[in-house]
DNA sequence: CGTGCCCTTGAGTACAATCAACGTTCGTGG
DNA sequence: CCACGAACGTTGATTGTACTCAAGGGCACG
């Protein structure tokens, strides 16, 4: 747990009872092998799910078989609080790689709301970063070109990963593999694999073998024009 | 203000005294012009907004000018109540035609959080509500073809507009040009006059001078794949 | 030592962008 | 009342980014 509380420190202060509450919240604690369909779109729910370690992400599909990730999932994250008030969700949740987690019922989110204002607000925020996140997608995927795009997503993981301690010198581990990569920034695998090697002989950036090696991050946010603001970083007014 | 609590009783029961604490709520009322800047991405904000008449959009723009519009709001909506809990955005908001809007002091919003949980977690839902959106519009852009992308954004605000009595018989005002629409559809806007005609030579619909026409909503539905589940429509648990 | 998964490459195609021009409508001012 | 300009819509020609189809290569694992 301490990685989500590590998480919610680097923009709010959390009482020693709030953070005592969220700990005594957790009914369960489970581990996920990769590739597995944790929840799946419609379903109802009565519990949410605290990301600890891996990675997971938020699933939409046509019938066509093309697939969407609209947004991945960090150890230290919520991957599914606003199930808490949509009670089913409009997407599956899977994981891209063996994941942990803890779950919390929504009895006690619902407690909270009513016990913990605050901690309600500091949630609230957590949902509405995760929308931010999504319309920055949303203007990757409507109007960035692919190397655009994709330079800007390894940006993304690269600061949010940096929030919780996931970032080594030179790069971090992202174990998920060229068609998964593809479904983040709706681009076709092979176009995917010629995209990459842009980013590589540019000099920015590598990426093999699930894991992420930055050489110039300077290059690599201009490419993607990448400007964190819209992940409000630091501590928060609210 | 009715259509606000139109809206929002279409999918919860609030009590009187909800009701009356969030009429109580509101501080000014303001008339914008089309075309008007409301809220600059980054400027500190105070209060949130409620779109009484009209239709506004969220705004992302590239250096290279060119924009994304990343969701519509229309009446009834909440346009920035993400304000809340962010104190800044991540993006403008901006009108698409003369609107007429209620302003809320975050003040009563935090004293709502302390005082009337349900009616913050109503209001968590809708802010759950427009990040579903996003995600829907993250699967058009990334993944849906253009004229399945259109196909399904005239359905989502057919929807959205029916939900407060602003569809007709045959379809709805949209006071937006196609520059517009293309901004919302990641796409040019010699490109969005192309695939509307074959939007109209299909006779699913039409759309000029700011009027959807429908004449074949289940063609329309087909073409966008539209499922509106997405949208929580009906009563909700909470 | 296969077999399967993933990555890579090549050739051809297509959807959408770009560039450029022209048409229509409408409001405004001479 | 007509001329003009601006905003918006339409069309044609061309280009290019990204997709499709197809095949081959590397590597881990049973």
């Amino acid at each position: 747990m301490d990685v989500h509380f590590r998480k919610l420190r680097s923009r709010f202060h959390l009482s020693p009872a709030e953070e005592r509450f969220i700990r005594d919240s957790v009914s369960e604690f489970r581990t996920y092998p990769e590739n597995h369909t944790a929840i799946r779109a419609g379903e109802e729910l009565n519990h949410s799910t605290i990301l600890l370690s891996g990675f997971m992400g938020r699933y939409k599909d046509l019938k066509s078989g093309l697939r969407q990730i609209t947004e991945l999932s960090l150890a230290g994250d919520w991957t599914d609080i606003h199930g808490f008030t949509l009670k089913r969700l409009d997407h599956d949740i899977g994981t891209l790689s063996p994941c942990r987690v803890a779950l919390v019922p929504h009895e006690r989110l619902q407690v909270m709301t009513e016990a913990y204002p605050r901690l309600t607000r500091v949630y609230w925020f957590g949902t509405n970063l995760d929308a931010a996140i999504h319309r920055e997608w949303e203007l990757s995927l409507g109007r960035r070109p692919g190397i655009a795009r994709m330079a800007h997503f390894f940006c993304e993981v690269y600061v949010r990963l940096d929030l919780v301690g996931l970032v080594q010198a030179a790069g971090y581990d992202l174990p998920i593999n060229q068609t998964e990569l593809g479904e983040c920034l709706g681009l076709t695998p092979v176009h995917v694999n010629r995209t990459l090697q842009q980013l590589r002989e540019s000099g920015c950036l590598d990426f093999r073998a699930g894991r992420v090696t930055i050489y110039d991050m300077p290059a690599l946010m201009r490419v993607g024009e990448f400007d964190p603001g819209y992940l409000y970083l630091g501590p928060q007014p609210l």
